[in-house]
DNA sequence: GCGCTCTTTCCGTCTGATGGAAAGACTGGC
DNA sequence: GCCAGTCTTTCCATCAGACGGAAAGAGCGC
């Protein structure tokens, strides 16, 4: 009698249990062995060997020289063909000109489901390179971008994020009551600012980027607080901002943000 | 007798099936419907139906407005764990020093199986924007980033391509000798250059960019034949290149490439 | 209203997914 | 060199759930 079969499989489809291998990627985890990813996926060894041999084949993953597993070419360049992209490709000369013109790190950044989704990010060489690269995902409230997509966003969505906000450093302003001021003047005036309520050390200013159906992303310049006069960066700011919507008309995004809520870092 | 049913399937298997349905999906097709992708997939409706559905569970893809599908979120920051994305970080700051410094676009590419992968391409928001976006492939033997790669590859890479090579202008070289002598030339005095080899009108110059392990990739400028001294290009080309190695000695590469060949375009 | 295409749901059939076990491959300790 | 531990790969008996034709529903143009 070889095995006492014990039968284990549950209800999930076979497809969603090949898909779950992907969790074992993320930020921290650009390359995993086969045991890794049955741990993580909670797949056993054998069903998870099967699965990445198939996920292998599509060159969704690959394979690196000392057997363990990486995102593959195939992904990558599927991952190309979403949205995000179109908006990075319209936006990304006025982006250099931005960085080119303050000397400082811009972001792009687009809403997806309660945070803001950073579509791309450009610093100079000599910039002191910050977190958050695209694909990262920032806090509504607390940040410039966030702000500005936040104000333009529903009330639905406003009452949500400003119900309970997080705290990052002291300067974080939780009070909803003056959050909601901080957005109506920024619908007002059009630019956002926040001086290190995410990260300590660092202000920002950010402008809305504003596409033939309304706003679309949100621009954002961002500095170390010993900076003299981030000010300086408002014309170029909106310059830039009005330069990428209009270079948005013809690419027609889609839904960049498709809701969906992976945790805010 | 609701259904006589004739019984299909194949020999794929489920998760195979699954992922055929991406297939669906590629550079002239960023969106499609739920029949679209039946049709390119090769799938009947219903099966097309269920797994569209499960992916969009995923959020590997996602739904429009319209009801057509695209790629999600999820895909987009999947493959932004792909190599190619570490090599674009390391390098994206070098790259815009080479645009400020020449005014032109310029390219970073890997080997990919026998074609040039484009990892990242960089323009002035006034120079003409060209093709080959992140993600496109070129050919190895006429265009600059792509001798450079040849150059550096393989003995068997270089047969394999120098034996039939496209022609794509009149001033394409398909002589394998000649083409051997370039690649000497290329290793010797470590610059590449095209000159309308591939796209009529457009001139560009290479050189490898060299990481701990060899060469890991190609740096190139582009620029229109009415450019009047390229050549002032090779000095910022070469400090590029040459920053951009260094920038990578921690930044750990794997498998930037991995074979397996998708046409050249 | 009619015909066409596209999307969604239903459900009877039986294929091929599943995972425990065991063998094989490495690695490091001593 | 040998043993212990971890990781990878293969095998296969069992039955869960994938499959897709058909039919109903939804739009749309004429």
């Amino acid at each position: 009698m070889p095995s006492p079969p014990v039968r284990t499989a549950p209800g999930r489809s076979a497809t969603s249990r090949a898909l779950s291998v992907l969790d074992a990627f993320d930020d921290g985890h650009h390359r995993a062995t086969l045991s890794q990813i049955a741990r993580r996926s909670g797949l056993p060894v054998a069903t998870a060997h099967r699965l990445v041999a198939e996920l292998c084949a599509a060159r969704l993953l690959s394979r690196t020289r000392d057997g363990s597993y990486e995102i593959g070419a195939r992904m990558w360049r599927l991952g190309l063909l979403a949205p995000p992209t179109t908006l990075r490709e319209a936006a990304l000369p006025h982006l250099q000109d931005l960085v080119i013109a303050t000397g400082q790190t811009v972001h792009l950044a687009v809403l997806d489901g309660t945070g803001a989704l950073v579509v791309e990010r450009l610093a100079g060489s000599r910039t002191q390179p910050t977190r958050h690269s695209p694909g990262g995902r920032l806090p509504l409230h607390c940040t410039a971008v966030g702000k500005v997509l936040l104000a333009h966003g529903g009330a639905e969505l406003q009452e949500q994020v400003l119900n309970a906000p997080t705290r990052f450093t002291p300067w974080t302003v939780t009070d909803p009551a003056q959050l909601h001021r901080q957005l109506a003047a920024i619908r007002d005036s059009g630019l956002a600012r926040s001086a290190q309520e995410h990260r300590k050390g660092v202000s920002a200013l950010a402008r809305a980027v504003r596409g033939p159906s309304g706003v679309v992303a949100a621009l954002g310049v961002l500095a170390p607080l010993t900076t003299p006069r981030l000010d300086g960066a408002i014309n170029p700011l909106t310059a830039a901002a009005a330069a990428i919507g209009v270079s948005m008309t013809d690419a027609d995004l889609g839904e960049v943000a498709d809701l969906g809520s992976s945790p805010t870092v």
